[in-house]
DNA sequence: AAGTCAATGTGACTTGCATCACTTCAAAGA
DNA sequence: TCTTTGAAGTGATGCAAGTCACATTGACTT
């Protein structure tokens, strides 16, 4: 069976076996369980995951104690604090497992050899930076124009099976509304 | 005197004078008036622009006529409606000058063409994605963790010339509030 | 110089959402 | 099995911000 990962590469470019086992072999294979971090504010972060199995977060915590989630990770995502990673500054997010998860992750070095020796793979990354900046940008459109109820259905309508793995409180605090008020909207 | 892009791009690699010329030779230079657009929505993108002069808002119109600024464009700066210019789908986007504007642009081709054949400028540009991937991170952050006085605020300390070249009304349409409840702000 | 239009401020009213408080229910742990 | 904890729904209340309306000012046009 091809590797996940492999499928998930070679969705952006074509990869020989020779190649994908050298990518693989600058990744390392971790465990966590629910509840466990996998990325805590005021680190610098150099690894960055990608999601094997599993369900994860990335979220900001206020002095007030609230929680504001920047990003769910599922399977075949990535998932980083990536200010932190590209600028190797202190992370303001953490990351946890929502689930039990299997993940790879490649370190800030691993990452920076692999690019200068194989430019496929940095056509690759640059590719996903792109489409992770369009993704953002559509956010940002969506967090200013639309109702919350829009937003909730669009999230609903773009990810289902996100609804069946994270508690609504979550999705509350992706939306940047408040559980009570989530839980209003489809009355 | 040094070209103002090249500065630019030598704040991320290092140019020969052959090199710059070379790279220089794929844009093209444009003036525009105020008012004037520059991508419409609906259309296909397929250039970058990168500002020499002047001031520039990419924004969405709703169905109520209602608009709201994704990104200001001033002096080095780039624009362009990015998902469509990626893509090469039809924009969701306008975006129009503020003020007289200078631009340069290269097209989608001539971009192809210049990475394909400068490595170095494809590491500019993957540097330039991951920076502006970050901002658009950092701004939905800001877009739910903040009040919108302190919003408004951060734009004002991150951006002070902003608020001098376009009308308080944009800055509402960018933050996302209405132009009254922006002009209570102060009182 | 007169006339039009855009930018901005401000009052009055309405509404969506936050917050606090309490309850129910189900899942996890001892 | 019993107990504790977290998820989720719901009522009451207050406030921030949207909407509509109108006035003022300054800039651009002819």
């Amino acid at each position: 069976m091809t590797h996940p990962l492999r499928q998930h590469i070679e969705e952006v470019i074509n990869l020989t076996d020779e190649e994908f086992d050298f990518v693989l072999s600058h990744f390392v294979q971790i465990n966590k369980r629910k509840h466990q971090y996998i990325v805590q504010e005021g680190e610098i972060v150099n690894k960055e995951y990608w999601i094997i199995k599993g369900c994860l977060k990335s979220y900001f915590v206020d002095n007030a104690g609230k929680e504001y989630i920047l990003q769910f990770g599922m399977e075949n995502w990535w998932i980083t604090d990536y200010e932190s990673f590209v600028k190797q500054t202190k992370s303001k997010t953490s990351i946890d497992c929502i689930e039990d998860s299997e993940l790879l992750y490649i370190s800030f070095e691993n990452r920076d050899k692999l690019t200068a020796q194989m430019h496929k793979m940095e056509r690759f990354w640059a590719k996903k930076s792109k489409i992770g900046r369009i993704a953002l940008q559509n956010r940002i459109l969506s967090l200013l124009k639309n109702s919350t109820k829009e937003k909730y259905d669009l999230l609903l309508e773009q990810y289902p099976k996100l609804f069946q793995r994270v508690p609504k409180k979550m999705i509350a605090a992706y939306l940047g509304v408040s559980r009570e008020t989530l839980s209003r909207l489809n009355s």
